[in-house]
DNA sequence: GAGCACTGC
């Protein structure tokens, strides 16, 4: 590699390379800041940064609040309990000096400082000054939206806002929706400890597998969005609670989606609910048009609060990070991000970098890179200002990367050391590293696709939206003020999408419509989405549950399969899986497969030793499969006593294997008090016989069975070469263009055999097109009309069936 | 010839 002609950091400076790659003058501020600009420019001064809520409302506040007591007086019983004591009820603090010296109109109320008398929360977080504008638009609107931007503290103090405002007594409790266990359990703790008390007492969480609660006593509940679906199907108006919040809702997850459509539908039903949801700017506008188009009943009758959502902008506390983008593009991005990390090495003041991959692949092929690098410089990086010469310690971080080694990543480097770090997305929402002030992002993302046409789900490379870059840069901006390069040329930038494409637009509905089915939606393709999935994924998802049988001929959830399947939580292929083996005699197995195919990371990445994974794998291979390949792992796992050691020389995650194991245990605790297994007895086994388990893997995953066809020849290839195995779906497709061509993945145990019927788990679009199975299980093709007769046998009605 | 990130009574 060359020396990079230098200096193009500098502000200032017309334009910069550093190893070929050419950097524009860098812009000046940060995404997140030019647009609060613009916000403020096209809504006019903000006071306190309440855009829903006019001046006028807020300032007729002690008429309103009245108002608000005597409807709340006139709901009569099983209204919402409502603050006991008012903090808002404080006069409004005009005019007088505060820690807040916007431009605020006069006569405005203005954020009050705080006040001795609130006990819990950390005054010091921006959130704080917002507290009475928050507990005033919570009291008056059913709906608020909390832009709260990154270090805003919105996550911890909310709740003991509105806590200490009254709105958990009477028995009633505040939830705190987190897309991620991790953080659901960490902020309980964190929120614990301010509070000072007990985790599991006043405060807890909830998450699968684990949770620290006592019914009567936990008043804040961090809780997954996940588990708080689980809890609608027991209670759907979700009567324990005063106040839900719905934190991080511009991921615009799956769950999240799913559970603001219901929540939308049980503030129609219940009056004295109050919604909170957190969100980043772009997504906000969307959500309160969604939220106030809701009519209300209760509204009618004069009480309830004001059905037009209100939003409240609460600035973060991150430092500037200036972006630079390409002169030219660049054809490729894995390389120019190592030479752009080089670069910054070379030239910048200490500062960690971390570099912004799609996939595992490309990490593994940066960091290799890198490590050449550091090796011939001997360590040359200059660090000015550091002191002596600093050398680059090369580090990946990926989700499948073992617990071990990714601890490596959040350690502190070592003296006279600068991290670089090249990740996937994991590090742009789920692990947050300290240190980093150089952000390097390749402007694309892995993300999950959906055909409807197929019927297939697989994982392409896609541009990253706007909101994700301005998400990665500010990874930049949380020790001090950053940078950010971007791996392309701002026009090209200027035309990323602005947001992501919502999950719910681009994923299988399969599970989600049966857990609607099962919390009494019956018309799910009525039902108000904030992003309508495309029609023909609902209607798909609608066939395939019929074809499971989980839905009858009127598509109404089936008294035996279908409230089966949505007490479990599994995807309903493998659900229904497990519930076949009952019948065939091998529920122990099957409880075991479908544990470890929904556990993800069971086998530890290679990272260069693909000889030695294979070798290990090949020790547990079963010519049945995948499937049963899994199940000879877990027996072995098992016999080993569960050791780590036995894991680690296996290419096996424990961490993954304890959680399969827990999956389980789950799964048949569930089974028995669902009555779908007897309690007190093991469940049945099939022992050494794998058909039985080869004939439940095709009763739940007939959808995706697949039949050899060809074998493909590439002609400039060698004679030695043996060629591609083509398979072919052997369901209809409404696909009309070339048919699919399927093959097994590498990775399947079944790669180098051709056996003439598979299904399979899931499958994945490779560069070169073709769609690769993995999870593969050889079954007799006989089975399918036998197993899954409204696919299979039926004449087709429309689009199902056939083969 | 090789795995984006999550989640669930």
């Amino acid at each position: 590699m060359d020396k990079p002609s230098g200096g193009f950091l500098r502000p200032g400076s017309q334009a910069s390379s550093a190893f070929g790659l050419k950097f524009d003058r860098p812009r000046e501020q940060d995404q997140d800041q030019s647009e609060a600009a613009r916000r403020a420019s096209r809504f006019g001064p903000v006071p306190f940064g309440a855009i829903g809520a006019t001046a006028a409302s807020l300032l007729a506040d002690g008429a309103a609040r009245h108002d608000a007591k005597r409807r709340r007086k006139n709901a009569g019983p099983g209204a919402r309990p409502g603050p006991a004591q008012q903090p808002a009820q404080q006069p409004a603090s005009s005019g007088s000096g505060s820690d807040d010296d916007r431009d605020i109109p006069e006569g405005a109320p203005r954020a009050m400082p705080m006040e001795p008398r609130y006990r819990y929360g950390d005054p010091t977080l921006p959130v704080s000054r917002y507290r009475r504008q928050i507990l005033y638009l919570v009291e008056n609107h059913a709906v608020t939206i909390i832009v709260g931007e990154t270090g805003s503290g919105k996550t911890t103090q909310l709740p003991q806002f509105v806590l200490e405002a009254g709105w958990a007594e009477s028995g009633f409790a505040i939830a705190i929706t987190q897309p991620r266990r991790v953080a659901a359990v960490s902020v309980a703790a964190r929120v614990a400890e301010e509070m000072e008390v007990d985790l599991g007492t006043t405060v807890g969480y909830a998450v699968r597998f684990d949770n620290a609660l006592q019914a009567g006593r936990t008043r804040i509940k961090y809780l997954t969005d996940g588990v708080l679906l689980r809890e609608m199907m027991d209670d759907p108006l979700l009567t324990q609670y005063s106040v839900v919040v719905v934190d991080e809702a511009h991921e615009r997850s799956l769950s999240t989606d799913m559970l603001l459509g219901l929540l939308k539908k049980v503030l129609r039903r219940r009056p004295d609910l109050r919604l909170v949801i957190s969100s980043a700017t772009l997504e906000a506008a969307q959500l309160r048009t969604f939220f106030d188009t809701a009519t209300v009943a209760g509204r009618k009758q004069g009480s309830g609060p004001d059905r037009s959502s209100a939003i409240l902008t609460v600035e973060g506390r991150t430092h500037p990070v200036q972006v630079h983008y390409l002169e030219a593009p660049c054809s490729d991005y894995v390389r120019a991000a190592v030479e752009a990390a080089v670069a910054i090495h070379e030239e910048e003041i200490p500062g960690d970098v971390l570099i912004f991959l799609t996939g595992q692949d490309e990490v593994t092929s940066a960091v290799r890179l890198l490590e050449e690098h550091a090796r011939r410089q001997g360590g040359g990086g200059r660090g000015r200002g550091g002191g002596g010469p600093l050398r680059m310690m090369p580090l990946p971080l990926y989700a499948g990367l073992p617990g071990p080694q990714q601890q490596l990543v959040f350690k502190p480097a070592p003296r006279g050391f600068r991290k670089v770090v090249a990740a996937t997305n994991v590090a742009e929402t789920s692990l947050t590293l300290e240190g980093v002030v150089y952000v390097v992002d390749c402007c694309f993302v892995k993300q999950r696709a959906y055909n409807p046409l197929t019927g297939l789900e697989s994982l392409l490379v896609a541009p990253l939206s706007q909101a994700s870059a301005a998400q990665r840069a500010g990874r930049a901006g949380r020790v001090r003020a950053g940078h950010c390069f971007r791996l392309c040329t701002e026009e090209a930038f200027a035309s990323l999408p602005k947001v992501t494409v919502p999950e719910m637009q681009r994923s299988n509905l399969v599970g989600m419509v049966l857990q609607l089915k099962a919390l009494g939606i019956d018309n799910v393709m009525k039902f108000e989405w904030l992003a309508p999935p495309p029609a023909e994924a609902m209607v798909r998802a609608l066939e395939e549950l019929h074809a499971l049988g989980v839905l009858d001929e009127d598509a109404r959830l089936t008294k035996d399969v279908g409230l089966a399947l949505s007490a479990l939580p599994l995807e309903p292929p493998l659900g229904a899986a497990l519930l076949a083996s009952r019948g065939l005699g091998c529920a122990e197995e099957l409880l075991t497969i479908a544990s470890l195919m929904s556990v993800q990371h069971v086998w530890a990445p290679a990272q260069g030793a693909t000889r030695a994974l294979d070798e290990a794998k090949a020790r547990f291979a079963a010519a049945e499969g995948d499937a049963v390949t899994l199940l000879n792992v877990h027996r072995a796992w098992r016999a080993s006593g569960r050791s780590a050691a036995w894991a680690h020389r296996n290419f096996l995650q424990p961490s993954s294997l304890f959680r399969a194991d827990e999956a389980r245990e789950q799964l048949l605790g569930l089974l028995r008090r669902h009555g779908l297994l007897p309690g007190g007895q093991p469940p049945p086994s099939a022992d050494r016989d794998m058909d039985p388990v080869r004939r439940a893997m095709a009763a739940g995953l007939f959808m995706n069975a697949a039949v050899f066809e060809r074998t493909e020849y590439n002609p400039l290839a060698p004679e030695s070469d043996p060629g591609k195995n083509v398979y072919r779906l052997v369901r209809y497709t409404a696909q009309k263009t070339a048919p699919l061509k399927l093959r097994i993945h590498p990775s399947s145990v079944l790669f180098r055999s051709t056996p003439p019927c598979v299904v399979f788990h899931t499958v994945q679009q490779a560069d070169s097109g073709w769609f690769e199975m993995q999870g593969v299980t050889s079954v007799d093709p006989s089975w399918l009309p036998e197993l899954a007769p409204h696919m299979y046998h039926r004449p087709q009605p429309r689009g199902v069936g056939g083969g």
